[in-house]
RNA sequence: GCCGAAGUGGCGGAAUUGGCAGACGCGACGGACUCAAAAUCCGUUGCCCGCAAGGGUGUGUGGGUUCGACUCCCACCUUCGGCACCA
């Protein structure tokens, strides 16, 4: 049976994705226009892409929220810049080269292009004219001289570290070219070697306390608690123990430590030096001289985490030295033993075995004296473990003068009486350390350094800038770092006497980059300075960041440092970059595990658009599951949204049916209808705006499905088309668009043209306003409890008095049969929620 | 080991301040349309007992607070993430 009128044609998104797109493009509907104070401003980040070579469904689940972000907050009248770039430096497009003989510039521009389509095909918002490649001279030029500013502000320095060192191919090897518990390299087999090179390092620590710190950001509390901990901050004392002299050197060397129980400073029975501390060597009796030289040796060779993960044994072995414990007066040992890091405090510890179970295992394994100085209020310590209880009322024993006192203030009367004698006093360390920035990799930002043999370490002069990479590098199948191989990079001329000079070969961590791109996205072509001073004072801070909770402690911890430091150095005005951050869930693969392309469970979105079209996928993504929250990838649930995209379609395009016949509503029940309608599209839009707000588009799609589902019950009847309907399905769209953009731009132009109005885009629209009236309700349906258990809901009218309530409430033939009889003691009325009657 | 997040139908998930558990969707089952299938539309769908009316039970486990607990408290189990000899 064809019907008369014109068959309404499918929903085709193939056939309207791409032609907003660039309709949108060439309307610049996107470019934010930065001078523009008339609406209030706002910077809506997400963290940019490394250029990998494909966009994959995760960098859908990251960035598509944050679009619909951007879009609501337009129509609500905000200026939102939006920007996108590439996080373009980094050890994949080396491996590349060094694979393919391809140069990495190339191997990244390849990939970038490729990317650029991918994104765009998602509908984002992203302001192109923005962009920022940070492995383009324009950019890394400035990662140059900021790192100059952080050398003449003392923020940048260069000391010795140690490095993982291959002996066979004399190369320097990522932490990630280090294979298996036996340290072996990645290339050769050849057990690795520590080796102590000189490092670059900024110098994060100065700001550790301030960075602890989290005023006026609104952050997961997860994401600051990991911070917290990363930074570590102890409070305690420094103790000075003073080596005794014997027969082979003459003491007086000084051996500081820190301590958070300066408490039990009478109970350290020896001292442990970590294997690389600087006084090994003058202490060392010459009797133990092999057996350290062995243990220091052995210890080089595994790492921090090998320390770790060797079961804990309590490995080490005495110098044969002794120092004198300023608490007691008396000779204690000196050891050396890697559970004892150097990193971290002094490097050495006064050891209390009796308070603290690392120091009791070693003087268990070693047979060392174990002396109790602290004991609870109430009976012994335990024999057979270190007792290291913080109940508030432990009292010292054996502590000379402090003997008596409760140990909780004894902490701060001992550390105020060292400080008195000259041998120590209060302190406070951190576990955070300085961020060693320097990568001896050819693909990343030259560090702007010259040495001469005459002047030293030269920074390179400001106008000098940028170094550039080579456009000829050689990538050696072996690895290493392609710019010490490479001769007309490493000569160069000292800037200061002009004499033969060489250059410095390492490059930055990538992770510079990404500590202050965002200013750069305010100005990316400006080529007089790194940040323009006017744009970071209108649009700075960030107001919304959005991005992996895996950067917690790396990229997200360094910009905040950059931003203090950015600030103490005048260039920005804010010391804190991101005012709120959201973490966004993972997309796992199928099998559970994180996507990755060795696992080979990535999904390829390419043909996922192909299929349903980007405005089902970007739906299905923010429908699956609240944005915060990981989940494996499923395509399971995708028919779902697409088939709501197709309600939406018909309700609005085709709101009679092709039944080809109306269903008459009688004048009462359609005014009644109409209503209902309407009150369900105004509840709509309330409950909606309020997770947009809250960012919850999992319930957003929901709702906008109930509302589709509203009008559906009506479709073909005569309320279909009329204006109740008419306004539910124009706010449908409206509120569909920051998520659907591409379907909603097609149904508005038709509606638009259908009214015989003049085309405007939906994404320019005002969001709409719901009307309060309307989405109260007048008739209430009440649950009723008897002793807590449901037993009727009550229709009644809104509004009546707790008594007339009651009333009702008890006529119901359901409730009366649950009382049986019985006579309520108490009757809990939530007005509006519920009735409980409470009987016996 | 320490810190954090999370455990709700067959599945993804929803539930203002403690107030109708399972919204919305997937899947499944039944039906309409079709020669048939797809698509679309309508209906049913936590579990148990019952033909039904109805009743019982139910948010990882065990306790507790409360008229009332997915929600708060205590103890535990499991999964995921981070840190990991940090003195």
């Amino acid at each position: 049976m064809v019907s008369e009128r014109t068959r309404i044609e499918r929903y085709d998104p193939a056939a309207i994705e791409q032609r907003w797109q660039a309709r949108w493009d060439e309307l610049g509907l996107h470019r934010t226009d930065l001078h523009d104070t008339s609406r209030p401003k706002y910077y809506l980040l997400t963290m940019y892409p490394y250029p990998s070579g494909d966009i994959h469904i995760g960098h859908w689940s990251i960035m598509v929220p944050t679009d619909a972000l951007a879009r609501y907050r337009r129509m609500n009248g905000a200026n939102v810049f939006f920007p996108i770039g590439f996080d373009a430096f980094g050890l994949p497009a080396e491996n590349a080269a060094i694979a393919n003989q391809v140069h990495p510039r190339d191997w990244t521009m390849r990939n970038i292009e490729k990317m650029r389509r991918q994104l765009r095909s998602m509908g984002n918002t992203f302001d192109w004219a923005a962009e920022v490649v940070t492995s383009d001279p324009a950019y890394y030029r400035w990662n140059q001289w900021l790192f100059l500013k952080f050398y003449e502000a003392g923020l940048a320095y260069r000391a010795m570290a140690p490095v993982d060192w291959c002996p066979k191919d004399q190369v320097v090897l990522a932490r990630e070219q280090v294979e298996g518990a036996e340290r072996v390299c990645w290339r050769c087999g050849t057990p690795v070697i520590k080796r102590d090179l000189e490092q670059w390092f900024l110098r994060i620590t100065k700001y550790a306390d301030e960075l602890l710190s989290y005023d006026g950001i609104a952050w997961p509390e997860p994401i600051r608690l990991m911070q917290t901990n990363w930074i570590g901050r102890s409070e305690g004392a420094e103790i000075v123990f003073s080596v005794a002299p014997d027969e082979h050197q003459p003491g007086g060397d000084e051996i500081r430590v820190f301590t958070t129980r300066p408490d039990t400073l009478f109970g350290a029975t020896f001292m442990v030096l970590a294997p690389e501390h600087p006084l090994v060597d003058a202490l060392t009796h010459p009797a133990q001289r092999e057996v350290v030289d062995a243990y220091r040796q052995q210890a080089r060779r595994k790492s921090e985490i090998d320390r770790l993960s060797t079961a804990r044994e309590k490995t080490g072995v005495a110098l044969g030295a002794h120092a004198i414990n300023p608490g007691t007066g008396e000779r204690i040992p000196i050891w050396i033993a890697d559970y004892v890091l150097l990193g971290y405090g002094t490097g050495a510890i006064m050891a209390v075995p009796a308070h603290d179970e690392r120091d009791f295992e070693f003087a268990r394994a070693h047979g060392l004296e174990v002396r109790t100085v602290v004991v609870p209020a109430d009976g012994e310590p335990p024999a057979d473990q270190a007792y290291a209880g913080h109940s508030a009322d432990e009292r010292l024993v054996d502590s000379g003068p402090f003997s008596g006192h409760r140990a909780a203030e004894a902490k701060r009367a001992i550390a105020d009486w060292l400080a008195s004698e000259g041998k120590g006093g209060p302190a406070i360390t951190y576990r955070l350390r300085d961020w060693l920035v320097s990568r001896q990799r050819a693909w990343g930002t030259p560090i702007p350094i010259v040495y001469c043999d005459r002047c030293g370490m030269v920074p390179v002069p400001e106008d000098q800038l940028p170094v550039l990479l080579p456009d000829d590098f050689e990538f050696r199948p072996q690895g290493g770092n392609a710019l010490e191989t490479h001769a007309s990079f490493v000569s160069t001329t000292c800037p200061s006497c002009a004499g033969p000079a060489r250059r410095e070969t390492d490059t930055l961590d990538t992770f510079i980059d990404s500590s202050w791109y965002w200013w750069r996205y305010l100005s990316p072509d400006r080529d007089d300075r790194a940040i323009d001073p006017e744009m970071d004072a209108r649009w700075c801070p960030v107001d919304q960041y959005t991005g992996g909770a895996e950067h917690a402690v790396m990229h997200l911890l360094y910009s905040r440092f950059f931003s203090k430091a950015l600030n103490d150095l005048g260039l920005v005005h804010e010391r804190e970059p991101f005012k709120r951050l959201f973490n966004q869930g993972q997309i796992l693969g199928e099998d559970g595990e994180r996507m990755s392309k060795s696992r080979g469970n990535v999904q390829d979105p390419d043909h996922l658009v192909a299929r349903y079209g980007a405005d089902a996928i970007r739906l299905f993504l923010m429908f699956m599951k609240p944005w915060e929250a990981d989940a494996p990838w499923s395509a399971n649930g995708i028919s779902g949204v697409h088939r709501f995209l197709n309600r939406v379609w018909a309700v609005t395009l085709d709101p009679q049916g092709e039944a080809g016949q109306v269903v008459e509503l009688g004048e009462g029940e359609g005014r009644e209808a109409g209503r209902e309608l309407r009150a369900l599209a105004h509840r709509t839009l309330r409950d909606v705006t309020e997770d947009y707000e809250g960012l919850r588009f999992n319930t957003i799609v929901s709702k906008l499905m109930e509302l589709t589902n509203g009008l559906m019950r009506y479709r073909g009847t005569s309320l279909a088309g009329g204006p109740d309907w008419d306004e539910a399905s124009r706010l449908l769209l409206l509120m569909l668009a920051p998520l659907a953009p591409h379907i909603s731009e097609e149904l508005w132009s038709r509606r638009l043209s259908g009214a015989g109005e003049e085309w405007r885009s939906i994404h320019t629209e005002a969001w709409p306003a719901y009307d309060e009236s309307l989405v109260e309700e007048d008739e209430i349906e009440l649950p009723v409890q008897v002793n807590g258990k449901l037993r009727d809901r009550v229709r009644m009218p809104a509004g009546l008095s707790e008594v007339e309530v009651e009333q009702r409430v008890r006529a119901s033939e359901k409730v009366q049969r649950a009382l049986d009889g019985r006579e309520p003691t108490r009757v809990v009325h939530v007005p509006g929620r519920l009735v409980n009657l409470v009987v016996e």
